[in-house]
DNA sequence: TCCCAAATAGGATTAAATCTTATACAGAAA
DNA sequence: TTTCTGTATAAGATTTAATCCTATTTGGGA
């Protein structure tokens, strides 16, 4: 998904946030790829073409963006945050042999468990870890 | 659930782990709780009793236990591991009032969604946010 | 232009988890 | 029993994500 800067700027005053310029860097990090990148990440990626930018400012931007609910925070390895424009309900899956992302459509049953009835939910977080058909299939192929 | 120290020492032998005391100590300890601890509650309650009990020994322990599938890493809140020795697919739901982690089964639909076909599954993590209905509750009788 | 509140910078701090090295222990062999 | 060997444990240093604190900068309104 690549997305210009001025729909960037439309879309952060449309949820009333003022679009600064690390604002907007951050958000179009996060928008064109689909990686899930963690602060660290960000940070790292951006101070190269904003040599001032602190991890402070990495950290407020998300939580501004996550309490406006233009991004998600994601746990898909045990101890660091990971970043997500998707907001919708999704799960992750992480191959542990080629380390790449899956996304994955939940069960609308899921959504709201049984047991969990008149429970508010504002969180939903589903993250499974495997091998990927595609490395499990590689793995097959070398044993040939 | 109560467990004896000779069940667990019994357990932890038919799942090849060798029953030495800070073993024994810190299953016991999961299991005769429902807590979740993390691995910093398991040592600061063990240490009282065991002085020299080290944090090496619980992380070693507890890895060697998820290793043997004997007790199972769970995220609930985003950077700080908990363990659980209900090793069997469910999810968790902690109300951010009154801190509680509740337990619910999860939707067969789940546990192997279409879209991973194919995949191999080793571990499943579902955990949501929000709360309670005892809360919700006592919010609303608040009101009146 | 000045002022004020919000945003950002920069570095210190916290805390979970890992790593390193040394010591203690338990079982096997002589 | 004594010795040997590999495993288990201890103790503390190290790493690193995340937070906190304080100072500075920025931008919009008076």
């Amino acid at each position: 998904m690549s997305v210009s800067i001025n729909e960037i700027k439309n879309y952060l005053v449309k949820n009333n946030i003022k679009p600064s310029f690390p604002r907007l860097k951050i958000f179009e990090y996060l928008a064109s790829r689909p990686t899930h990148p963690t602060a660290d990440d960000i940070h790292s990626a951006l101070v190269k073409e904003m040599p001032t930018l602190s991890k402070t400012t990495v950290y407020n931007t998300l939580d501004l963006f996550i309490r406006s609910n233009i991004v998600r925070s994601i746990t898909i390895d045990g101890n660091e945050q990971r970043f997500d424009v998707d907001v919708t309900n999704h799960g992750h899956f992480k191959c542990q042999v080629c380390q790449i992302i899956y996304e994955f459509d939940l069960d609308p049953a899921l959504i709201n468990p049984g047991s969990l009835k008149n429970f508010r939910i504002f969180e939903r977080n589903v993250f499974f870890k495997g091998i990927c058909s595609y490395c499990l299939d590689k793995a097959k192929a070398d044993f040939k």
